[in-house]
DNA sequence: TTTAGCACTGATGAAATTAAAGTGCTTAAA
DNA sequence: TTTAAGCACTTTAATTTCATCAGTGCTAAA
């Protein structure tokens, strides 16, 4: 157990290093409080014992260790009110009825990574909770048509396919009998019904069945994708603790190959607080000098994960409170 | 003009000094040719004075000058085949009739970026001869409804609407009025159409115009954006000349800010050839340090612009093939 | 328990040194 | 007239040396 002035020597350091990413001596902090250099050492060094802080070499300042961040971020951390600049802009995006939601959501976290330099990552499942509503052929020539499928929450796929060979007859049957069979079944349940219901009928009563199945499973496949949106990856450049290329390079292409577990639904919840988890270094399988600050928003319409990604001196308090404020306003959109 | 042995020379050091990203000194010229160093350094002295090579400091070896460049890729380069493990991987895009065309054309650039190292874009515009084919309306409960709006090639555009307080009556006449108008007009034309024809009338018969014209409007316009994609930015990290990462964030902002002069169309032709377009240095716009290797490409369907940018030491030879290799497969496909 | 004092450590940056790569020029040979 | 050999000269890049600075840990006194 920390004793206060532990613990606000702690958030200081974690504090000061955030900002200024240089170690942090003692003389620093012995400004900060009513005490002298040679107290703060002695504490510094007890802190470090308990692991909490770090040093860089013999003689150098202290850093916060990847547990120092831990319990700053559980036990120390106040939210930090987003500032009236920054609320200004992401309400310009959300009270922007132009825009549907999923743009609401990109632009938004495109704005959360302009002002704090971080890269963002977008996370979104449209199959949650729709059904299908209507499938709409259209022909364009002898040869093409045009294939719309709709959900009731308004999701829409389409695609171009090309139809040489099989009259119009067998096309408008399919689309029937698709349309009698599974309009209402939920977006992630349809594949399954295509291909053990559907399908042996077609099979029955349609001659190209073959290709036209494959058409239209395709097209319904298309709502269960989920998009991944990552935006400000060359923000990195800009953050002092990456200022030689290969490690750039590196945390870049470790970025790109773990996008996905990033935003992995399983991980466990870190801290319970209003559904915002962070990991920290290792904790975040993509680069241990790396922090993810996510959480998930869920709508009647879609759900998904935004997620923040950043140095492990990142600013917590402040992305914590931007990605509250975000999923509450994507919630309530 | 220059000599056969001094457009030797040139070309020696260009490619040397493409592929090694080092000032190429006079020894290892003369092994490739059947003189000695000192030859070799005097016929370079005579290009240096032509201004077709240029040296990074008084006894550095030569590094070719932007006119050094230009006259290789207009004398003296010649067509690099497409290596077989390249045309497979081009192939595997092509052949594959699941992907829709604009797929192709990005997956394809974005093989190109990986096995090149360089960065692509593509530039695409939907408009390009399309013309309306229908308007659809799909109500999804009594607030949204969904517009669903596709051209004779295909392309469809939607947006899910807010209509509380429109009667459906409204709407659907609102819709039957536009069918009747604007089906047939070509994709370009229809804003100005909606503007000063449709307008006037719905404005006469429908009461909530207002809001429904803004509606369609919207669904319209989107077919006449242009979409950019710009894939493999951060290769630039991995480009030697780059090393410092001050230079390459200078080159990622210009990137990011001069993407539509890459592509801009009123570009005079530089060469000839099979309409492959090539900027060197400050001919780009971007940054005298790359190089723009361009074409456009013109379907039944849509046209566009993919490009390639690297360093002014690009494979120029290999790129041009590959471009014109996958213009070619666009424009057959 | 706190603090002043002091010796010690490692990083950082400037200056000095050296080796390597490559040039230009002069002169002699082909 | 062209080519090549020899040599002095230039610049870079890598290495070493040195001094300075920020910051520590420890001891002893308040």
């Amino acid at each position: 157990m920390l004793t206060d002035r532990q613990k606000e020597i702690l958030k200081l350091i974690v504090m000061e290093y955030i900002k200024g990413a240089k170690p942090v001596g003692s003389n620093l902090i012995c400004e900060m409080l009513n005490c002298s250099s040679a107290t703060v050492r002695s504490e510094m060094a007890t802190l470090e014992e308990y692991g909490l802080l770090e040093k860089t070499h013999t003689s150098s300042g202290r850093v916060p260790s990847e547990e120092g961040y831990r319990y700053y971020v559980n036990n120390l951390m106040k939210p930090k009110e987003i500032s009236g600049e920054d609320m200004l802009k992401l309400q310009l995006i959300f009270s922007n009825n132009q825009l549907e939601l999923s743009d609401c959501i990109k632009k938004s976290l495109e704005i959360v990574s302009d002002i704090t330099n971080y890269t963002s990552v977008v996370l979104g499942t449209k199959s949650h909770d729709n059904t299908l509503k209507e499938v709409n052929i259209v022909p364009l020539s002898e040869k093409n048509m045009v294939v719309v499928v709709i959900t009731d929450k308004g999701f829409v796929e389409h695609k171009t396919i090309n139809v040489e060979g099989i009259s119009l007859e067998e096309i408008k049957k399919t689309v029937t009998l698709i349309n009698n069979m599974i309009i209402g079944t939920p977006i992630d349940e349809i594949s399954s019904k295509l291909e053990f219901e559907v399908k042996p009928i077609i099979g029955r009563y349609v001659k190209e069945h073959e290709r036209l199945y494959n058409v239209f499973y395709n097209v319904f496949t298309n709502f269960t994708n989920k998009s991944v949106d990552v935006m400000g990856k060359s923000n990195i450049l800009k953050l002092p603790e990456f200022s030689n290329v290969e490690k750039i390079r590196e945390v870049l292409e470790k970025l790109d190959d773990n996008i996905d577990s990033i935003v992995e639904e399983n991980k466990e919840d870190e801290t319970g607080n209003n559904n915002i988890n962070i990991y920290i270094g290792k904790e975040t399988n993509i680069d241990d000098d790396m922090t993810v600050i996510r959480t998930r928003y869920k709508t009647d319409k879609e759900e998904g994960t935004i997620a923040i990604v950043g140095p492990k001196r990142m600013e917590y308090d402040r992305v914590v409170n931007l990605l509250e404020y975000i999923k509450e306003n994507i919630e309530r959109k």
